[in-house]
DNA sequence: TAGAATACTGAACGTCGTTCAGTCATGACA
DNA sequence: TGTCATGACTGAACGACGTTCAGTATTCTA
């Protein structure tokens, strides 16, 4: 019966996801998560391959519920308000999937992001997603017309995925309001940004075709 | 032997940060510490208490480096230009000691440094060196006299903190001018507040008792 | 109703951090 | 020189972990 198979996995996931939040993913165990579910240890790996897999299926649910809001977001008549709206969404995704937020940007061990590859392709659409209203922004004289798209959502990103990597490695204090604190960062930054603040970088397309096929070879 | 132990407990120590930095904390295992200094694993035990000792020990000894930096440093005529220098140390401590800057901010899978805080004094020391730096450009009317010291430090160091982590992740693209990218990162953030943008967070000092005691209830 | 397929158990493997009884070298004192 | 305390270190063990797998139920198919 499938019906029942995906019970049962939806019963895995639910308690896991359960374990994770209230116990973090480090201590939670595979032992535990049987135990919820009332199962031995063994019975779970007849549904994921492993303990990291159980996390990427819950994070991939995640996602496209990121990404279903995303794409629900229309753009306003306030671009601004939609670029913050933009990197609004961002943080929320380091709270809500912590974990994956820290596989795509912060973990060295890069273990086997390349194999996951095509789960990260919601984010380069993101990505494109939030560079358009930030060119609109330009577009409509909110940001100075010297602005560079690309270099302006650097910096939009930086002190979120900033405080995203002290929180995760709980290098922040408990008493910080970090919702708060983020949208001070993203109001800071607009504010920097239209006083024209930024003036050294350049976005990656002004480099040289040169420089390009020298990097690839 | 006095000598002889200390000679030891730094052997012990510089085979522990090698094999951090190479592998990460979650996969040094004190029995890989242990052989790479020829000792059975129990050895280990009689010059620290745990592996997370282990990695305090070497925190501390790298975040004081980045403590002396800053210590060092005499106040400027130009308030702006000492927050900024202020701000472009922690930087250039993320590329020239990018080992202990990912073990100490970024690393998830190691120890809480809060818990061991009255360890790191001198680290409250070098943040509140800081702090004063901020504090002088609102007493001298360089930054709204609504400005928040610590909201401000912290949306200083957070866009660091992200590019930083970026970088030793590998999700910077190369082509990306990483030094101006930070300029821009400071020079956007204090245009900001100097715009008066942060208005929601509060420093941890200003909370009413009243928040405590209803967050701790 | 026989046989195949599936679901699950429970013991085991090799890892981890950590503990501890025991061994061994050293050096002080007689 | 002989005795003995001290400290350093070994190596086996403990209980946890993720994972595997032979075996046993249970359910479905023909």
């Amino acid at each position: 019966m499938l019906a029942a198979r995906e019970t049962t996995r939806r019963a895995i996931l639910d308690a896991a996801l359960d374990l994770f939040i209230s116990h973090g993913y480090g201590q939670t165990s595979i032992r535990s998560i049987a135990a919820r579910v009332e199962y031995s240890p063994g019975a779970i790996y007849g549904y994921f391959v492993s303990k990291d897999e159980i996390f990427y299926a819950l994070a991939e649910e995640g996602l496209r519920d990121l990404g279903a809001r995303e794409l629900a977001e229309v753009p306003s008549s306030d671009p601004i308000e939609d670029v913050r709206a933009s990197a609004w969404r961002l943080y929320e995704f380091s709270k809500e999937q912590p974990q994956y937020f820290a596989l795509v940007f912060l973990d060295r061990h890069v273990p086997r992001v390349s194999k996951e590859y095509e789960r990260f392709a919601f984010i380069s659409e993101m990505r494109s997603r939030a560079l358009a209203r930030v060119e609109r922004c330009i577009a409509e004289g909110l940001f100075p017309e010297t602005t560079h798209a690309e270099v302006a959502l650097r910096l939009l990103w930086a002190p979120i995925v900033g405080i995203a990597a002290l929180r995760l490695s709980h290098r922040m204090p408990e008493a910080v309001d970090i919702d708060a604190l983020v949208r001070d960062a993203i109001e800071t930054t607009i504010a920097g940004i239209r006083a024209g603040a930024p003036r050294h970088a350049r976005p990656i397309d002004a480099e040289s075709a040169g420089a390009r096929a020298a990097r690839t070879a």
